[in-house]
RNA sequence: GGCGGAGUAGCUCAGUCGGUUAGAGCAGAGGAAUCAUAAUCCUUGUGUCGGGAGUUCGAAUCUCUCCUCCGCUACCA
């Protein structure tokens, strides 16, 4: 196996002091279909996923529900792992943040650090908000009337100092700028990184690295009044997937991570600290980090005061895995905020899952099961038409592969449901149900095509829909062990012969409950 | 304020190293067909390509300017 054959792909780990919401579920659906496009396309995946358990809301949240805050970890992150099974996502692990492998990577990570004479000890000071939490610059703050400096959330802000371990990022603003210049895909979209360069250009300061204010983290190593930032902490993750520190691990080859999927409001962490410290700790980096976009409800942020909190199991419950899946990787181009609504879901799920694809599956196969006999006709001498569409669907898959490179997923799919529609042309304008009694040998030809381009249809579908597309698969006698990328293509040709079981619909339609108690 | 992005059909957007009559999907209207999940197919758009000016034989595409919206501008994440 060679090196080039591995991908390593992450979702950010989230902060689990609270149940996971539509945007870790985006993320995770994304993350997901990428994941699984590489092993569809032949690659060695390893796919991690997990929470971010530190800090001090976690410790406030339990103290606030009267529980152990270990114990409020294990609670929440159960949900973010059952989340992970409804969604089906392929993760390979789930990384926790108060694991033992986990803290024995960050403190070897910060050892290095420290080795590599990165690491000092100072004092960090500021005006800071106890109410807050929060550190402010002399400039965001002001003397009121009452003689009392107010931060710019109005509250009360007083002069702190705290010793501080510190990490001397400003000595890596050339090398990150000359990385980003060498590697322009290091950071997607490219809005992101052009705002990552600026960032960078405008200069550098070193990084406050621990905190004495609270215990809930890792220990530093030999100074243990010290717990690590949180971001040391939880960007790690990426290397605990992967066996770190043990480089012995089975998985340490995965290692650089080839894509980290995060969101947009935690770029700056990925693209600038994360490689500052891999690049001090003597690793290499990851080779690509993209950020996604929000996602709004009718294009209102979500937030529990308005009361449009949509819970992801609720939106699985409504329309089904799948579909949801779908919409959300369709619809929103991958990278910008996106917006959804039920009449979107319900727009995207009726016109494009059952009406185009899965009706086309069900028209051709339920030709080949009443006319055929339940046998995949003979494909008989190829016309213009039959070359046409079989060449199209036949190129489908550099297309793919060109989509998901940039994690276009909304583009890859876009191609896929294209060829949905020439196939449906092409069945009307080759009208089998009329060539039944005119020249059946034609309507076979006309059937085998039409289930063929479904066949190879579903197979570019799995990443997206895996169990939807298994069911599509199942309903061509496809085998399992010929779904892959590798069966795309003339190669794969569906067999002509074989027996395929009695058709049954895949994607139903989305009828509203309303209308049936209008009825 | 500084830096950057965006403003194209009712909706969501594609198209921009300048070049034939500016495109797609959805929604709407009319028609055809009946294999199919009442699904499908065909036809149908007078769009100031944000406003204005400029460069050019020619601009949605380049330059300038104005308007509007958005992002970033470090230690909550």
């Amino acid at each position: 196996m060679t090196d080039d054959n591995r991908f390593y792909i992450t979702t950010a780990i989230s902060y689990p002091n609270g149940n996971p919401h539509i945007g870790h579920a985006y993320e995770l659906i994304a993350t997901d279909a990428m994941a699984r496009f590489q092993r569809c396309d032949g690659k060695t995946v390893h796919f991690i996923t997990g929470t971010d358990e530190h800090g001090q809301k976690m410790l406030q949240t339990a103290r606030r529900e009267g529980i152990e805050v270990q114990a409020l970890a294990d609670r929440n992150s159960v949900k973010f792992k059952e989340m992970a099974e409804t969604l089906n996502a392929s993760n390979d692990d789930f990384v926790r943040t108060s694991e033992a492998r986990h803290h024995a990577a960050c403190r070897e990570i910060w050892q290095r650090l420290e080795a590599a004479g990165d690491i000092y000890k100072d004092s960090y000071a500021g005006w800071y908000s106890v109410r807050e939490e929060a550190y402010y610059q002399e400039s965001e703050t002001e003397v009121r009337g009452d003689g009392v400096r107010y931060g710019p959330q109005n509250t009360p802000v007083e002069w702190v100092e705290e010793e501080s371990y510190f990490f001397r990022l400003s000595a890596y603003q050339d090398r990150l700028l000359e990385h980003y210049e060498e590697h322009p895909e290091f950071i997607g979209p490219p809005e992101r990184r052009n705002e990552i360069v600026s960032f960078v250009k405008s200069g550098l300061r070193d990084l406050s690295m621990s905190r004495t204010t609270f215990d809930w983290g890792i220990k530093v190593p030999n100074d243990e009044r010290h717990v690590m930032y949180v971001w040391v902490d939880a960007l790690t993750n990426y290397l605990t997937g992967v066996g770190y520190p043990d480089e012995g691990d089975a998985r340490w080859p995965f290692w650089p991570a080839d894509l980290h999927v995060i969101g947009k409001d935690i770029t700056r962490f990925h693209c600038v600290y994360w490689p500052a410290f891999l690049m001090s700790a003597g690793l290499p980096l990851p080779k690509r980090i993209f950020s996604h976009g929000f996602l709004f409800n009718r294009g209102e942020k979500m937030s529990k005061s308005v009361g449009n909190v949509v819970d992801p199991f609720a939106l699985v419950e409504t329309y089904g895995l799948d579909p949801v899946r779908y919409f959300f990787l369709r619809e929103v181009p991958f990278g910008q905020d996106g917006s959804y609504s039920h009449d979107a879901i319900v727009g995207r799920i009726n016109a494009d899952l059952a009406n185009d694809l899965g009706n086309l599956a069900q028209r051709s196969l339920s030709m080949i099961a009443k006319n055929c006999g339940g046998i995949v006709p003979a494909f008989g001498e190829p016309d213009e038409a039959d070359r046409a569409i079989l060449s199209a669907v036949d190129a489908l898959l550099p297309q793919l592969r060109e989509a998901m490179a940039a994690q276009a997923t909304h583009a890859a799919l876009a191609s896929i449901f294209a060829l949905v529609a020439d196939a449906n042309r092409y069945f009307a304008a080759q009208e089998p149900w009329a060539l039944k009694k005119s020249d059946p040998e034609r309507m076979g030809s006309v059937l085998y095509v039409t289930a063929e381009i479904v066949r190879q249809i579903a197979i570019a579908c799995q990443p997206f829909m895996p169990s939807s597309s298994a069911a599509l698969l199942d309903l061509l006698g496809v085998a399992e062990d010929a779904r892959g990328f590798d069966r795309l293509g003339e190669g794969g040709r569906l067999a002509s012969g074989s027996e395929l079981p009695a058709p049954k619909p895949v994607f139903p339609r989305y009828v509203e409950p309303e209308s049936i108690k209008d009825s």
